[in-house]
DNA sequence: GTCTATAATTTGATAGAC
DNA sequence: GTCTATCAAATTATAGAC
């Protein structure tokens, strides 16, 4: 891996989306990247800085991954199915939740500062998927569409997830797809 | 309220609905319910103990206060309809997210015992929901069509929850409902 | 940047009196 | 059933040496 603030990142990433803001420990990190957590907090200096941070790092990550959907149009992709293939190849191949995901969901008991980073995600979420849905024509909808897209792979990656059963998140998003 | 052990199972309740499993502990719930932390242990000697105890009462207490679809249809009522609304006045009168949502959520960070009581509450909605499904008509994709009402019903939460906004739960399911 | 050492607090849990 | 008292472990965080 790059360097340590990375790693410190991508780790806290992995626990989070395992167990939510409290399953990770400035002290597990350390353990897992090889230093003391001491130096953790050299790096961020409280739980609720890094918290911010890996928000913002997996934000930032996945809109990139996207993509503009206007570009994706020009080369002849649905941006929606693109969209949706990004949520299901981190879950089924990798098996992880949408990180803000579960920040999302435990909003009430977290920091105000990671809260507020929770939100922004999903705050350009909905902004990328409306302008997708736009491009394809529709005017008046997008925007409620953009809600239930957002919606329904949120929900799905949580049922599956509580059911140890990829099966379920296929079934659930096969309208968008129906090959597989 | 009838009994410590309801309140209890009440304190614990809206505590997991508030932050997850992680975000009550024995003696914050003594504090709430006026006895200490060694009478919590009492009722429930470990915290999965209790972790167990509160998704199984959440559970049977949603499930029976939906009824059963087949006698809603009898009255006349739109088993879909009621489900929606059943979620929707939890969490839009008292802010209540989904209790297995959360847990659901976080499964793979919970003690086995209370992942598997996680799971039953979504075999159980699932079962539920095809079978009301089933009841209107739907007979090949009765099951298909209850996973997409469940994950956009637990999506809509989290997404709505995220950004403090109740306007967005609606917007996401006003398709099941055009009145408001 | 990383370390040792440590502080202050919280946590899940138990023993035993009443 | 509830209490006091206590424990061992884990947590977030800081001070200061290298």
């Amino acid at each position: 891996m790059e360097n340590k603030e990375t790693e410190i990142l991508e780790t806290a990433e992995r626990m989070i989306q395992e167990g939510g803001y409290n399953a990770f420990s400035f002290r597990e990190i350390a353990k897992a990247v090889g230093i003391k957590s001491s130096s953790v907090h050299y790096h961020y200096p409280t739980k609720a800085d890094l918290g911010v941070a890996v928000a913002s790092y997996y934000t930032d990550k996945f809109i990139a991954h996207l993509g503009d959907p206007v570009d994706l149009m020009a080369v002849g992709k649905d941006p929606i199915r693109q969209y949706v293939a990004a949520f299901r190849d981190a879950f089924i191949k990798d098996r992880r939740m949408c990180l803000c995901g579960l920040l999302g969901a435990e909003v009430k008991g977290l920091p105000n500062s990671v809260a507020a980073q929770t939100k922004l995600f999903f705050v350009r979420n909905i902004e990328w998927l409306t302008h997708a849905y736009e491009q394809q024509g529709h005017t008046t909808d997008a925007r409620d569409n953009a809600l239930r897209t957002l919606s329904i792979l949120e929900g799905a990656m949580i049922v599956s997830n509580a059911l140890d059963d990829v099966d379920v998140f296929y079934d659930t998003l096969k309208h968008f797809d129906e090959t597989r």
